[in-house]
DNA sequence: CGAGAGTATAACCACATAGTCATGTATCAT
DNA sequence: ATGATACATGACTATGTGGTTATACTCTCG
């Protein structure tokens, strides 16, 4: 039996349906490549929307679509300038989650190079 | 202009398209309701398919499809016991991702919340 | 060796959505 | 006003995938 930790430090009262179906939308919002690419743009500075269709190599209502959902979750900001629309971070902690993944998939990764290394031995070469 | 910080701290040397994918990937796994409901169940302990398919309300198909994913992207292990197989979670930093995902959108709510307070003044009442 | 319990899997359907194309809208310059 | 630029939006298609159903697999027990 494993059983663990019953709780850990704070306590985590399961959240209700609504609220994951939230956390679950704000996850699927960052499911997807090219808005994190996007996202990514956006963190060395704003960009308005041609200069995001350039860097990233899609088409503009491509962008402006995923854009919206950006928008939509609170992930980004707009800032309307003459006819071009300027795009800007609004919610920095987003790439606090990234980091985080990087480093869980930094491990996950390290962890199969490990195993990679150790079955590279074979079996047979090896005693006991 | 925003211009903002170029850039924050730790330089961020833009991820490759493979590195963006498979963080677009781990979070469109997270990126499903019953999925963050299954991490939710066995963050209390490791639990059986057949404990977690009465907890959740669902088909056991259906879980057992959600798991397979959850382990694949490494969040979840298995361990089998007889004829069943006790789920656990095999990275518990995912825990940390909810975490910084429930704050952002506490935040983000508390703003909303704000905001329509503020409205709910109307706007023929208020003196400048 | 059955029989039954616990899971996994395959086939299928329904729906959501990413991408594209065409078009609409708004702002600026001449 | 006219044209041009920048962006948004609607319609459409293709693909991915969540959920269901039926079935196969794998243990354990008698």
């Amino acid at each position: 039996m494993y059983h663990s930790r019953m709780t850990r430090g704070r306590k985590h009262p399961s959240l209700s349906a609504e609220a994951v179906d939230l956390v679950a939308n704000r996850f699927k919002v960052l499911g997807e490549p090219i808005r994190i690419r996007i996202l990514q743009e956006l963190q060395s500075g704003e960009k308005n929307v041609t200069q995001l269709v350039e860097s990233i190599g899609s088409t503009q209502p491509n962008i402006s679509k995923h854009l919206r959902i950006l928008q939509e979750s609170g992930l980004i900001g707009r800032r309307q300038a003459g006819t071009a629309v300027y795009c800007y971070i609004a919610d920095p902690t987003v790439f606090d989650l990234c980091d985080a993944v990087c480093a869980s998939l930094e491990t996950r990764l390290q962890d199969a190079g490990r195993l990679a290394a150790e079955l590279s031995g074979g079996i047979s070469r090896r005693r006991s």
